[in-house]
DNA sequence: TAGATTGTTAATCGATTAACAATC
DNA sequence: TAGATTGTTAATCGATTAACAATC
């Protein structure tokens, strides 16, 4: 396997699930191959990006025919680390936690969320799906004996950085931020914003005045 | 007013309500001015970069001295739409959609959902919050005569692209969609997509490989 | 005034796209 | 083989950052 170039860039990075649902979607069809000129005019993505975006992990395409489709998931997968369990804890059992909860297992069997947390009394012990919601102050224990990889923030904006530093003192690298807040995170961790206020907000701009 | 360059790139638009929502917490602690330095500082952005953009839309500071905190933030709204209101149709009220319109109205009282649709008929006339949830068949017609201007799609996949159409059909011109789907709109609609699939698969990519 | 900070131009950096030799 | 399509280099485009004159 290529080592991990730390100059893979942002952009490649988001595009790459993109393409991995794209080449699921093709497989179910029953697709086999598939050229970067398709997967452009699908994805509304230029092909020589595609092209170019796949070729920093390897080659994995053949001149001529283009990318075998079960092969290319199979690749896409492994550069994800999608090819592994990855257990994810999920902080908020508000409406929103409950919906990503839900959320089919984000498609990949292999992660799955292994820990739901919250701090209302009111909540704790509740049964959300197969999870029992647990105190936020097990939430380092729990990361530690259950080995979970990835965070998501998913509480109001006030309790944002505490679930934040919590899930940083408890050694998670790769936290996920559903509240709309700025939050405060120490070198080597990687912090994604969902910040679903501020999208809405800039939308807003591109509506005609009237 | 400045006329609305359809020059400004989306990567300035969307941090303009990054620097409102700064903007608008300084004014909450009371602080009337601020350098574009601060601001930096505190969101993690270059200086340069923060006058520049806000240099775009006219000249809202003053040599010297810094930003004014309400007049800046009152330019940030105009210039976001925010300065009136905004009808909302939000579709799907499954635990997300019910997350979304639990959300403290986007911070913004002239920005509020008018209303909330689903197709299945257990849910049709129930009460969230102070919403009472539709037929989609109604969709059009309610965009219509309520005014509404943006479009959340917040029901499962395999639906999306149905609702996407029935927006586009009712005149909606800018669209949020949070599932995970890819959508084909029409020119002239501005489609954001916040797929929290695809942002969690993205950054399984940064786990240290063990 | 002197110090500070804007608005803006120029320089740099990074990302996208075009073009094409290599080759299936 | 001939046509197609990759992987990759070079060209273009756009976004970020540095630098500084203008000026509060």
């Amino acid at each position: 396997m290529p080592t991990r170039d730390p100059k893979i860039s942002p952009s490649v990075v988001r595009r790459l699930p993109i393409y991995l649902r794209h080449i699921q979607v093709l497989r179910g069809q029953g697709v086999e191959r598939v050229s970067s000129q398709e997967m452009g005019n699908n994805l509304d993505l230029n092909p020589a990006q595609i092209r170019k975006d796949l070729a920093s992990f390897g080659e994995f395409g053949k001149k001529g025919v283009g990318y075998e489709v079960s092969y290319l998931e199979r690749k896409l997968r492994q550069i994800l680390n999608l090819d592994r369990h990855i257990g994810v804890a999920l902080i908020g059992a508000g409406h929103l936690g409950i919906a990503l909860s839900n959320y089919a297992r984000f498609q990949s069997e292999r992660m799955t969320i292994d820990g739901l947390f919250d701090s209302d009394p009111q909540k704790i012990g509740a049964k959300i799906g197969h999870l029992t919601v647990e105190h936020v102050h097990d939430l380092e224990t729990a990361c530690q004996t259950r080995r979970m990889q990835i965070g998501i923030i998913a509480v109001p904006a006030i309790a944002a950085q505490g679930v934040c530093d919590a899930l940083v003192k408890a050694q998670i690298r790769v936290i996920l931020n559903f509240a709309p807040a700025s939050l405060r995170i120490p070198r080597g961790v990687h912090l994604r914003n969902t910040d679903f206020t501020t999208e809405l907000q800039s939308l807003a701009f591109y509506l005609a005045d009237d």
